[in-house]
RNA sequence: GCCCAGGUAGCUCAGUCGGUAGAGCAAGGGACUGAAAAUCCCUGUGUCGGCGGUUCGAUUCCGUCCCUGGGCA
């Protein structure tokens, strides 16, 4: 398949083929790949998140793709910053990129930019997430207090934006939404050529591969993935920790679980997790991706 | 062969003292700006095993047959 952009994005739900369509393509057009998935950064977790294996690393050259150890509480905004330079570098190289991953919000990140929210002071930060004995409706009426615009656009049960909301007008002054108003740089200027594919397999297909690649998983040993990971003992709400697949292990290592229960959650909150994917592509993306 | 207990949503089950039924899970749809594989919202018609009978009306009561467990032979 050779393609005439320089830069290739490379989007579609989880199992739907994307690393293999990926190589194919480096291949044929003298590509560098760089991973725009969220989990696939993690250096801990290479067989649950399905990473490229050894063979596949082999033949092209990989970017992004396990370089940040599963202490870390990366983001959006880091990985932009870890892209940046790469895409700068390569840009004056003239050397084409493949941009491949399963994250939507880090495509949008990519093509419309990330709103330029200062860095949130890590004691509150810490404050308001170890604010466990709150409910998140409480916290929400909190946000109210401070923040009466941010609180309007949550959900008071939405705990996760709410903690954002507060971090955010406690540490900085201002509301996030006076923060989010303020439109990024894009790394990738819209008007720019640019090749967008998706993979989007039909529903039922994607299940069966998605149900057959966990199996995989099981014998590529991803059990003691998990218990390597585990016996770090690293705060649960990490965002290593909440891969799919991690927890529903977990719970059957520390006999919580049968392992036939525990196999079943997790191939259920991946299907569960292609669908949040598939919704986002389907309504986010613009008409410039091309189904493939 | 006989005696029990069951057969209700894709799965596990609840329920209807006779007025055609509802939970959990699964599944589907949606939202999404520094945790995004996260977080949050919405969605429940299915010959109530088959066939007869009683009844204004049966998934519910009665009969019979089929199927699945368990027990006795």
């Amino acid at each position: 398949m050779k393609i005439d952009e320089d830069i290739i994005l490379i989007a579609g739900p989880t199992a739907s083929g994307k690393t293999t369509l990926a190589i194919e393509i480096a291949l044929a057009n003298d590509c560098v790949i760089i991973n725009t998935d969220s989990m696939q950064v993690y250096n801990d977790l290479a067989i649950i998140t399905a990473r490229p294996d050894a063979c596949e690393l082999s033949q092209a050259p990989h970017l992004l793709f396990g370089h940040v150890d599963a202490g870390v509480h990366f983001s959006v905004a880091r990985w932009l910053e870890d892209a940046a330079p790469l895409l700068a570098q390569f840009a004056q190289d003239k050397r084409k990129m493949v941009f491949v991953g399963g994250t939507g919000l880090y495509f949008n990140a990519l093509i419309l930019g990330l709103s330029p929210i200062p860095e949130v002071d890590q004691a509150v930060r810490d404050k308001w997430r170890n604010a466990t004995d709150r409910t998140a409706e409480e916290l929400h009426q909190e946000l109210a207090n401070l923040d009466h615009v941010a609180a309007l656009e949550l959900r008071p049960s939405d705990r996760q934006r709410i903690l954002r909301a507060l971090e955010v007008i406690e540490s900085t002054g201002k509301s996030i939404h006076h923060w989010q108003a303020q439109k990024g740089e894009a790394l990738i200027p819209d008007g720019m050529a640019v090749k967008k594919l998706l993979l989007m397999p039909e529903r039922g297909l994607l299940h069966d591969r998605i149900n057959q690649r966990f199996d995989t998983m099981m014998e590529y040993n991803a059990l003691e993935e998990v218990a390597q990971l585990l016996a770090r003992n690293l705060p649960p709400d990490l965002p290593a920790m909440k891969a799919i697949g991690v927890p529903q292990l977990a719970a059957f290592l520390r006999d919580e679980l049968p392992m036939h229960d525990a196999i079943e959650k997790a191939k259920a909150a991946s299907r569960q997790y292609a669908k949040r994917q598939i919704t986002w592509f389907r309504n986010s993306f613009d008409e410039r991706w091309e189904m493939v």
